[in-house]
RNA sequence: GCCUCCUUAGCUCAGCCGGUUAGAGCGGCGGACUGUUAAUCCGUAGGUCCAAGGUUCAAGUCCUUGAGGGGGCGCCA
């Protein structure tokens, strides 16, 4: 196996003019058998096939025949300049043996579009096809930058826990983790279950964020971020939700709401930025799937951008930073709002709903926006209250929102509060016990300084690159509720 | 959790106001084809119309319930 050269090495030009009359060996699968003479070869190294020429007469009819769609086999020949014009190089086969057969007649895939919906049913073989295999190379690419990223900034990666034993984090519904029988839990005298005997002496969870233990380290560390799985047990039936998904989370010591948003957005750039000089045949795929799903689609639905256009246009401008007064203020003077096209109202205090963000991100200012300085009533316990202000009609808190066309929330932060006797105060409003988080406590009794994080989707961000409109097909087996397959 | 739509051949779908033997394209299979690029051409097979119950002389079509899936909303990342 080891003389094996894999394609998308084979492709580069500097590569394949070396390797010009010599025999070489490739094996992947069958992406198509045109003509019993040239087949497409893809082994998943890039998007890029390359083509094998048989000749028929030399060989056996047997083996060709079970050359099919998605068959594994390895071939060997001489490696030529295509007559074709559709590549710039072929392999001319001297040996094809089959590694894998793939029985046509009962295969699921075929060598056509086949929907998202039913791919995502045959979630073992999706890979397989352009654009899975696209998606999931930028998957990758993605993690890749976000890794890089921090590395070359000095951050420093934590491995945050995935069982955590407090439920206090506020962010949804969790998920229990326990060896007890649930059929005849131990109970207490009382008649409830007794988690003292279950693993861990206590009740416990998976994790639904690791901010809390990444505040931990960025109060020793400075600058830290995690990078780990995610489990809520929202019942959440949307296009951007998973039950199981994965969060990035950097918490820097010494950083305000704008170092935070400055941050947020350099990222969000850096790794688009990364894609889009690494994974240029990928994006063409995905680029060209787009336009052809959206032929079917009437005028109106259709984007306004290409994905190239819609990356690069995110990234050569600045994200609109506005605080929630002022999203409150624009949205009441709003077309859709005057004009009563709104389902849900627009007063100071509330939540802004999905239509709202849409507004703002895809009308009014057809970029990514971040709203910050949210009511304090509606935003989470250990966000950093802000002094009170004329302007603003109520308490708020230093927390913000990054919202992207399309897919709405990619980010969710805040400068965190770090004055002891205030998120006392705040913890007791919310009704978040103060025995179970007096580590986080502790954080603000001994040695504690302003420091800020965020957590962003990972899956929206491959989402929103890879312009794929279901969060389901951009991570390979996706948990929602009712199902967990693969 | 709420609203809504869908489920007919391997896949994507059509099937009118309930009416005889349920159709197409692609895919499969058989054949032709030595420069194809989602190949092309000729031929051919393939159906428990999601499930259960109901209305009716008659149900793929109407009603009820259930299952699976899509889209939207809420919750959030």
């Amino acid at each position: 196996m080891s003389k094996r050269i894999e394609v998308a090495e084979l492709l580069k030009p500097e590569v394949y003019e070396q390797q010009i009359d010599r025999e070489i060996t490739v094996m992947g699968w069958v992406r198509a058998f045109y003509n019993n003479r040239f087949i497409k070869l893809n082994d998943g190294s890039g998007a890029g096939m390359l083509q094998i020429v048989v000749d028929q007469e030399q060989m056996d009819e047997n083996l060709l025949k079970r050359i099919t769609f998605h068959s594994c086999i390895k071939a060997t020949g001489l490696l030529v300049r295509s007559q074709g014009s559709g590549q710039a190089i072929e392999l001319q086969a001297n040996s094809i043996e089959i590694l894998g057969d793939s029985d046509p007649e009962q295969y699921v895939l075929q060598a056509k579009a086949q929907s998202l919906e039913y791919l995502r049913e045959q979630a073992h073989f999706r890979m397989r096809t352009n654009t899975f295999g696209s998606v999931f190379r930028i998957r990758h690419g993605v993690a890749y930058a976000v890794n890089k990223y921090f590395n070359d900034r000095g951050f420093y990666y934590m491995h945050t826990p995935i069982i955590t034993g407090s439920d206090a984090e506020g962010a949804g519904e969790m998920f229990r983790v326990t060896t007890l029988d649930v059929h005849q839990p131990p109970r207490t005298e009382n008649g409830q279950v007794d988690w003292k005997q279950d693993f861990f002496g206590k009740s416990t969870n998976l994790t639904v964020s690791g901010q809390l233990q990444g505040e931990i380290a960025a109060l020793a560390l400075g600058k830290i971020y995690t990078f780990g799985p995610t489990f809520r047990a929202e019942n959440s039936n949307t296009s951007r939700h998973l039950a199981e998904f994965w969060m990035i989370e950097p918490e820097v010591a010494f950083y305000d709401i704008n170092d935070n948003m400055a941050l947020a957005e350099d990222f969000c750039k850096c790794l688009i930025n990364h894609i889009l000089d690494n994974y240029p045949e990928d994006l063409a795929i995905l680029d060209k799937r787009i336009q052809e799903a959206e032929k079917n689609l009437p005028k109106d639905q259709r984007r306004s951008m290409g994905l190239l256009d819609t990356l690069r246009f995110v990234v050569d401008n600045d994200f609109e930073r506005i605080t929630y007064t002022e999203a409150v203020h624009i949205l009441r003077n709003s077309n859709p709002y005057k004009k009563g096209k709104f389902q849900f109202p627009v007063e100071w205090g509330k939540d802004l709903q999905a239509e709202h963000e849409r507004y703002l991100v895809e009308q009014k200012f057809q970029k990514p926006v971040i709203v910050y300085n949210y009511p304090a009533d509606i935003k989470a316990f250990y966000m950093r209250l802000n002094e009170a202000s004329d302007e603003v009609p109520g308490r708020t808190v230093a927390a913000m929102d990054v919202l992207f066309p399309g897919i709405g929330e990619v980010i969710g932060g805040s400068q965190r509060e770090e004055r002891h006797a205030t998120l006392v105060q705040r913890m007791a409003e919310m009704n978040v016990s103060e025995e179970e988080l007096w580590w986080y406590l502790d954080l603000r009794r001994f040695g504690g300084c302003p420091h800020a994080g965020f957590g962003l989707g990972f899956e929206r961000m491959v989402q929103f690159i890879t312009g794929m409109s279901n969060i389901r097909d951009v991570i390979a087996f996706p948990r929602t509720p009712g199902n967990a397959e693969f």
